[in-house]
DNA sequence: GGCGGCATGTAAGTTGTTACATGATTAA
DNA sequence: TTAATCATGTAACAACTTACATGCCGCC
């Protein structure tokens, strides 16, 4: 089954009704670590989707706001997909292709591609380690948290591994020039 | 700049004259923990190149066999792409999208997930723990295996993150039935 | 009044996958 | 001889990005 965008979207829908402004912010926020959409992909997407009748148009829906909420169809779409075979994994990490080659340039360069990879993910980890934070101060009546907190838990984990490398990898390649 | 699959063809050919189909085992084998290529990218894309001068097609092109090798002009490009900043940083995991919105599925389905990424990971860490020892006992004259060895070394990682959490995830999705 | 953030959408272009067609070689 | 693997390629499609066009709203 392909046509991830759906499932994301019906998925972010179950929360409360959102627009697809509001729906691209959280995705950037929550998810930026293992998933991402595009406008392009998400507005269309809605559309279709209201089509078929698994969102419908409503409420919010103001002064260039168009605000959707998710239909029981919706609800079944949803809980099908959640059943159905993983699919999806893909990584693709263009500073390893560089990594890999690298003795086909300056050290220097090598150097400051890691350095920038490991600001970015240190600004990650910090965020999640936030988001936790937060997520367990606020009391979980209903287990909902669980789920939420181990995608955190992902997160931080692999952010982690990725700055423990990069800091392993400058030292290395900052340190032993061959005598 | 984009079009990352042409600077991966030149990278593997670097090391020595390949065919199409070698340079995608060779990236489904070595580089499959974070890039990927079609073969429906991989063969127009040579043909792209041989026109643009930047590889030339030669010696081991026999019966149904061509095989590429990279040119001067190959290799500069190659170079200046090097120092480029780094671009592309992709990571789509649908499995941590089914876990955000497990609250909405059967515990079961949810942990056959996990279990079937810790099995992929796992097969994954098997495979570059053997590739790091290989490539450890093969002598390095010319100090090429550093570059090799920190790639390796990130796959190990982060594949040692992911079964960590796969197991804790596991544990805690069988565990604590609540009373 | 103008800027920045909110907000929706489309069109064009790029990238990537899949299915298919074709044929050679090798090992059971 | 037949199945598997090696090997190349294309066409259709799906996915995704980017740039652009448009306009509202609030604030300084």
């Amino acid at each position: 089954m392909q046509g991830t965008t759906k499932y994301v979207i019906l998925g972010l829908l179950t929360e409360m009704p959102r627009s697809g402004y509001e729906i691209k912010q959280l995705i950037d926020l929550r998810f930026r670590f293992f998933w991402s959409e595009s406008y392009g992909q998400i507005y269309p997407e809605l559309q279709r989707l209201e089509q078929a009748g698994l969102v419908a148009a409503g409420a919010g829906t103001t002064r260039g706001k168009r605000s959707y909420a998710i239909t029981a169809a919706g609800r079944e779409a949803l809980s099908a997909w959640l059943e159905q075979p993983v699919e999806k994994e893909s990584v693709r990490l263009e500073l390893l292709l560089r990594m890999y080659f690298a003795a086909l340039a300056p050290a220097a360069t090598t150097v400051a591609h890691v350095e920038t990879f490991r600001d970015t993910h240190a600004r990650d980890l910090d965020l999640l380690l936030r988001f936790r934070d937060e997520l367990e101060r606020i009391p979980d009546p209903h287990h909902d948290h669980g789920h939420i907190l181990r995608v955190i838990d992902f997160g931080i984990r692999t952010n982690e591994a990725y700055l423990a490398w990069a800091q392993d990898a400058i030292q290395s390649l900052k340190g032993p020039t061959r005598p």
